[in-house]
RNA sequence: GGGCGCGUAGCUCAAUUGGCAGAGCAAGGGACUCUUAAUCCCUAGGUUGUAGGUUCGAUUCCUACCGCGCUCACCA
């Protein structure tokens, strides 16, 4: 907003340089902007608070309740109760509305999403509380003291006679029926968005309980949570493009995390048999309905179990997450009810393609037959460059899409796959499996790999992928190597991607919604 | 990056085939002692995203650019 108004300036001073625009040019210096107009109002009452002796921005509120708790207290008490016993409140809140009938006027005192009204009435109330009143805003944090009673239509209502401003509001509202609309405008402003939007307030409570949530539930089960650096010397756990940093100190050349695998595995080597940690990842790819560019992943490992030890963990997870934070399992998502409690099916992979597109994957073994299978049926075999890739990419087309109750995939390539056990049946596929929720991959895992050698070898092929280009390519990383061969106990591992089910338990239709911040293409400049 | 759509007052939205750019909320002034989207009267607030072009005349048509949305590509 304030980039366009100095595009606006720079476009006025510009203009005015030619004679024609002469008469607009004087009609908006001296008429003034509404927003600007509006603004000096504001600033020009609180100049006449500090002339009164009022600090606009005190640093002490005094005692008060949560206008929560006393709307719980007060829930069964009629008008006359309230009369007869005389209750007394002070409370703090932002000014939200206002309605004034010349000698009584209403104010809405809102702390927390939870609202009192707030009344003055002349002949009652304090002439200094009415007096400060009129220099007041919508906007503004003020501490009320009074005494509660009901109005004719019922609404419990504290009648001030102490008022005192705690913060002055420079900035009108959006407006307070519609509020705010557009979708820039919600996410670069999320304040605001949070302010006036119900639905803002609701999906930031939904999430944070999801995440209170998964704690309870891993530290129940005996998990301890860790945390491990999101500055790392040597990037890996997932494929993906990292963000580079650089330490100044040391002149060293680090990269912002892409997963927490390597370092959590660590620690299983070193004892702490059940880990998770809940954090930022960081992926430098695109941006979209599912992805942004750092998410929040939970990602837990626990040893002597497997990937079907995490299949049971995870399924018994969402089911909880659902009851805990909805307080059931069937939610409605996008218009699609999703009945999140478990068992959820299993579906080979390949049987999951063959059914789709009926090519039979590990018939089709290799990238040209597999690729010339595709093109056979008609599908685009896109710009995937590998066997693998190219599984991922017909799964991803026509299968992911059509998973919207939750459902586990299990037995992927092990191209796919450079960290994650081989199958004893088939040692082309690897022990995994991924949970996909409403059309979206919520959560992976699989039976780690501790077989030290297969690892190098692994490592060996993605280092040979990364010199035939593949920039997601896993990189060589000796130190975990050196940690796999201390011995890592049988371990089961899974990542969960927090946002998106978040998404699913907050009905959002993007994860931009649930992330407070997403990332926006920055204002341009001038 | 490609395609489609959108950009009008602080906010939410109008504007006929191209013909003086409007309303509600918010703001300023006034009336009003039970409202809660209070109501009523008045006032102010706009280079219609930016820059060009076509035209007697552009919010409207054309081009480019900027931003946003959807979508495809990309992306565990």
């Amino acid at each position: 907003m304030r980039g366009r108004e100095r595009r606006g300036r720079a476009a006025r001073r510009h203009r005015s340089l030619h004679p024609r625009d002469a008469p607009l040019a004087r009609r908006a210096g001296s008429g003034g902007r509404m927003s600007e107009a509006e603004r000096a109002a504001r600033r020009e009452r609180l100049e006449a608070l500090r002339a009164r002796g009022i600090d606009p921005y005190p640093a002490r509120v005094g005692s008060v309740e949560r206008i929560r708790d006393v709307r719980d207290r007060h829930e069964g008490d009629d008008a006359a109760r309230l009369e007869a016993s005389s209750h007394r409140v002070a409370v703090a809140g932002r000014i939200m509305s206002q309605r004034s009938f010349g000698k009584l006027r209403f104010f809405d005192l809102v702390e927390d999403g939870v609202k009192l009204q707030v009344s003055a009435r002349k002949g009652e109330t304090p002439d200094s509380v009415l007096e400060l009143l009129d220099l007041l805003d919508v906007g503004d944090s003020v501490r009320v003291e009074g005494r509660l009673w009901r109005t004719r239509t019922g609404e419990l209502t504290a009648a001030a006679d102490g008022l005192v401003l705690l913060a002055k509001s420079l900035r009108p509202l959006p407006e307070k029926w519609h509020g705010l609309q557009d979708v820039e405008a919600r996410f670069r402003h999320r304040h605001l968005d949070l302010l006036v939007n119900e639905s803002a307030r609701r999906v930031a409570f939904v999430r944070s309980a999801t995440v209170r949530a998964i704690r309870a539930f891993l530290d129940a089960r005996g998990f301890l949570e860790v945390e491990t650096p999101v500055l790392q010397p040597l990037y890996g756990g997932a494929a993906a493009r990292p963000f580079v940093t650089r330490l100044h100190v040391f002149d060293q050349e680090l990269y912002l995390r892409i997963s927490d695998e390597l370092y959590l595995k660590r620690l299983v080597v070193g004892g702490l048999d059940r880990v998770y940690e809940i954090g930022r990842d960081f992926r430098n790819e695109g941006v979209s309905r599912k992805h942004n560019p750092e998410f929040t992943m939970l990602e837990c490992y626990q040893a002597y179990t497997d990937y079907r030890g995490m299949m049971e963990l995870v399924e018994s997870m969402v089911e909880h997450l659902a009851r805990t934070v909805l307080g059931h399992t069937r939610v409605e998502y996008q218009g699609k009810a999703i009945e999140l409690a478990g068992p959820y099916p299993r579906f080979t992979l390949r049987e999951a393609i063959e059914q789709a597109t009926g090519i039979d994957i590990l018939e089709c073994a290799d990238f040209a037959s597999l690729a010339a299978a595709a093109r056979a049926k008609g599908l685009d075999p896109g710009q995937a460059p590998t066997w693998g890739r190219l599984v991922d990419h017909l799964f991803g087309e026509h299968v992911e899409p059509t998973l919207q109750q939750p459902t586990f995939m299990v037995d992927y390539p092990v191209e796919l796959s450079p960290l994650a056990k081989r199958s004893a049946e088939d040692p082309r596929l690897v022990e995994r499996f991924e949970l996909f929720v409403a059309g979206m991959e919520i959560g992976n895992a699989f039976s780690e790999l501790n077989d030290p050698d297969d690892q190098r070898a692994r490592f060996v092929e993605q280092r040979d992928a990364a010199r035939a280009g593949d920039d997601e390519a896993h990189p060589m990383d000796e130190d975990y190597l050196r940690a796999l061969e201390h011995g890592l106990p049988p371990t089961g591992g899974l990542g969960v991607g927090v946002g998106r089910l978040a998404m699913v338990l907050a009905d959002a239709p993007t994860l931009r919604e649930v992330e407070l911040f997403p990332h926006l293409r920055p204002e341009p400049p001038q």
